[in-house]
DNA sequence: TCGACTTAGCGAATTCGTTCGCTAACCAGA
DNA sequence: TCTGGTTAGCGAACGAATTCGCTAAGTCGA
């Protein structure tokens, strides 16, 4: 049966996963070109990645395709859950708020996204007070 | 001369700047009474960590004391901005928003903190106008 | 000063992520 | 079918982070 995916994703797993994502689906080729730009590694080394990912759960391939097809076994934000998860443990002790606040101040924000969040946080606000949370 | 720490911080490392920052100060006993419940390790373990981390520059220790006195070279704050940034490199395509809209979305908020954090957005929204950004 | 306990430090072993050489299976065109 | 290039897979090698055994130095009360 399938094991969940560990919390911890490695470099170069992110970096093929960021790939996967963003084609949605492709050949060890593709995900080799755009590893070897960014370290210069062999194509076996992509070839092995892959294979150690696809033990771990973390991609599916079709194999009925000639060169064999790869796939996310998980959505960027699924995976962006976890790392933030894991990183509000490990540095902020706990508080997602502390994080926000953080990235919020250090991040350059557009009018659109400023927006964006004021509309998220009213949604929020409506949210608490139907719950009437104290 | 002081190297500037890598970006990266490790599990235990992370262990250990967690207790320092907020202790403030203590002695390897501390550090270790720490540890040891979290990971079990033993005592040289701990020992061991703390001499890479300051040849790393993560620490810095006063030995004039009896039994050495620790301090984190880095504020909580700073490691913070780093490991936010590499996420956002890593997962957001760079996007710190989209990493904020992701915590806000999943964590859990009390009133206070949407208080607050409304706030940050009207400070941030200000400080556009005056820089007539597009 | 002596012995028992605490504190430091070092080198070796382990574990895990990553990299590659080498070999086998495949595939399309001559 | 033969041949050159492509695609898969495996085991060994490496490097970095952790872990610990063992030894040395320091501390303190009897």
């Amino acid at each position: 049966m399938p094991r969940t995916p560990s919390p911890q994703l490695t470099e170069v797993e992110l970096q093929i996963l960021n790939v996967l994502w963003e084609q949605g689906t492709c050949p060890v080729r593709d995900i080799h070109a755009s590893l070897e730009v960014s370290r210069g590694t062999n194509y076996s080394t992509t070839v092995k990645m892959l294979s150690v990912m696809l033990g771990k759960g973390l991609l599916t391939r079709d194999e009925t395709k000639s060169p064999h097809v790869y796939r996310a076994a998980m959505t960027r934000k699924r995976a962006g859950r976890r790392m933030v998860d894991d990183l509000v443990k490990k540095v902020y002790e706990g508080s997602t708020m502390s994080l926000v606040m953080q990235a919020l101040a250090s991040g350059k924000a557009t009018r659109e996204e400023l927006g964006e969040l004021r509309t998220l946080l009213d949604q929020m606000e409506e949210g608490r007070e139907q719950e009437g949370d104290v």
